[in-house]
DNA sequence: TGTACATCAGTGAACGCGCGTTCACTGATGTAC
DNA sequence: TGTACATCAGTGAACGCGCGTTCACTGATGTAC
């Protein structure tokens, strides 16, 4: 899929060498859900692929090289499934609780997916900061939705509420799934529960909940 | 401080090791902070500590005995210094309000100096955890001085809510201290702020925010 | 008080292992004439 | 079609570095008589 050009790769000239280069990528990738962050070693990536070093070193200058090009697949990719998991859906036919309640249900949902992936290879890379940069891509395209219903809500300072109110519900989402069946008490949510819980809560800070409807709504699963 | 026993450190027999014990220590948690993770190995520790391998070796058995023995230290010393400052307050004199804006005092505190170094020794070890069991720790620690109150609570499963509230308050705190002022809109907010903030959402979601009052709560700096 | 001995504490060179990286080499693909 | 050549792609042994760890040794402290 990438037809972006990278400055960490050095580019492939035949078909071949393209796919060895997709080969290396994709084990990397699953090494690092299989293994964690300490996994990924050129050796076992290499091995993985059933290629070698001379191979890597071909594509790569080395192993932060490999490291900033998957930064750059995992956050382009979750950035093209996010934009379009948002623009699915009719926002500007929504008031205020269908909007929050639609904000949370992709909240969930992309936490769910995608955010695992970008953690670990945070994690790796010692300075890495995407997954702090996606959350706040998150809240920012959601900000401005919300924003939109500003005459809808009550606190005195929409712009800080909405900010605010979305970090509570990554908050919620995180302890949520988190500890999904730790023993204690009535944690394990349905994501039914999980969106009712948040929305509510999301809806009586910014204060604008009293036109809140029951239906459900639904969602095209773009997250694979 | 600690008289605790460990099986992760050999016990010093004479006053001079148990020095070099701590100066081991002090090293290590320094390195930790100005560092990182990686910047903690045991030729570092021993040079900043002004000490040897050997010596090193004399107490740990190995590196992941320091991490262990680190561990345990810093998690006593966050765990003392939260029930003092939990048990300092009157809860029982205090109506839902005043216990949930304490509550997110406290959370605010804790979270400004005892939080990071959890988390980076979380890092450091591979499967370390200390950091998620603190913070639920911290979260049931609070759930009972609320739900002692549950009877002025709105929402139908007050247990839950608590839960989930207190999470959404630590999302809040997250996201308002981790970006401090990052040139987006006014996120930068006083300890004041915040805590009215974060209170008013909590209140707002168990529902019972009708009699809060508006006397600032002083606290006690147990934090060092 | 002095001497002998045992245990505790400290030192730093050296070792081995795993990792990232290099390199000399072989094979595949494409182009010129 | 065949041959020569250049470039791309792939291979895996070998190297060096940093790290955790070991070990033979010296010095300090405490105890017995």
């Amino acid at each position: 899929m990438p037809d972006t050009p990278s400055t960490a790769v050095n580019p492939p000239k035949q078909p071949r060498s393209r796919k060895t280069l997709e080969r290396l990528v994709n084990a990397a990738l699953e090494l690092l859900e299989a293994k964690g962050p300490d996994g990924v070693t050129v050796h076992a990536v290499v091995a993985r692929a059933n290629s070698s070093v001379g191979s890597f070193y071909a594509r790569f200058g080395g192993k932060d090289d490999l490291l900033e090009y998957l930064q750059e697949r995992v956050w382009d990719e979750a950035l093209t499934r996010w934009n379009a998991a948002v623009e699915t859906r009719a926002w500007s036919d929504m008031a205020l609780p269908a909007i929050g309640e639609g904000a949370v249900g992709l909240l969930i949902d992309v936490r769910r997916s995608r955010v695992g992936r970008l953690q670990k290879l945070d994690r790796m890379s010692g300075g890495g900061n995407a997954y702090e940069r996606f959350r706040r891509h998150l809240v920012k395209s959601l900000e401005g939705l919300l924003l939109d219903r500003r005459t809808e809500m009550e606190h005195p300072r929409p712009e800080l509420a909405v900010r605010l109110g979305l970090s509570a519900v990554m908050g919620v989402i995180d302890a949520g799934l988190d500890a999904p069946s730790d023993g204690e008490g009535p944690l394990d949510l349905s994501r039914e529960q999980l969106v009712e819980e948040c929305t509510d809560l999301l809806l009586g800070y910014l204060g604008g909940a009293e036109g809140r409807g029951k239906e459900p709504v639904e969602f095209f699963d773009v997250w694979g």
